[in-house]
DNA sequence: AGATTATAGATGCAATTGCATCAAGCTTGA
DNA sequence: TCAAGCTTGATGCAATTGCATCTATAATCT
């Protein structure tokens, strides 16, 4: 059992700018899509992951996976992209337990819509604040925080 | 009117792992304390505020100033707090409308052990990931996507 | 095979959040 | 001074989230 020390005053002051900085980000980029008449966030991030997907679409997991949504967020998130036409539920062969999330054209073009305002915001809140190197940085750093650490 | 260009591919990667990062933190957080019997974060926050204020407290309005929660949720955390004797409501003198809060004696103890808990997660999951230089750079760099910037 | 355990996804119910609005007290300005 | 408007904080109601649990199918073990 290896004893975990508090942390240093440097990793709280990252810690305290992280929380801040996402918060803001959230709030800003639901506050523009909600003046826009747009889905929330949660619904981009799901479209988003399925977009990528292509057309082999997902599993419900594997988005529980990727967007680190609970289960049963992802379940009832899905319900109510699919009420909506924006993704369509496919049952898979090999798993009769399982279906596939397949996005619709119509998801498609929620999307792209979505991203034409959300991305103003990253734009204004992110891109605009720092240089190209300092933002390679950032990332950079970032990337070691994640888990599992992102190696590039 | 100034047209905001769509963000860079580097202010993307700061984006995605921002909020992935960020997601990670509180869950794992979130987690911690409740496998030690602990209240939620949102507490936390709103305890170390209120630490921070000292005696003479802090009226509702800068506590959603200052954590970025919206107006009636912190009127219902308050209320919560309230009931479980972490924080005080007092009148306040020169404005009938306003109250002041203050934290208890019980509430900064419960502080206390959430930082414990909580303090530990950040150690492990930002302080033990990266060297007190990187630390630094990123908090600086974080400060300047802050809204306001942090000056340091 | 049959029993046992694990995984995928859904759901009832309680707690929390978001939205809209309210009541009460301040401030301003004719 | 008093009407109009602003600020502070609370609250009814609908939507969402969290928790626990359930059903169904797969995989494993004997």
């Amino acid at each position: 059992m290896t004893k975990t020390a508090m942390p240093s005053p440097e990793a709280i002051k990252v810690w305290a700018r992280l929380m801040r900085v996402s918060r803001q980000l959230i709030e800003q980029g639901e506050e523009a899509l909600k003046d826009s008449g747009l889905p929330p966030l949660a619904w981009y991030d799901v479209l988003h992951e399925l977009a990528e997907a292509g057309e082999g679409g997902l599993r419900p997991f594997q988005l529980t996976e990727r967007t680190l949504f609970a289960q049963y967020n992802i379940s009832r998130l899905l319900a109510r992209l699919e009420a909506d036409g924006l993704v369509e539920k496919l049952k898979v062969a090999d798993d009769g337990r399982g279906q596939t999330i397949r996005i619709s054209a119509k998801g498609r073009e929620t999307r792209r819509r979505m991203w034409a305002v959300y991305g103003r915001s990253i734009t204004e809140l992110v891109g605009h604040k720092l240089s190209a190197d300092e933002l390679s940085t950032v990332s950079a750093l970032l990337g070691r925080l994640r888990l599992p650490p992102a190696m590039d």
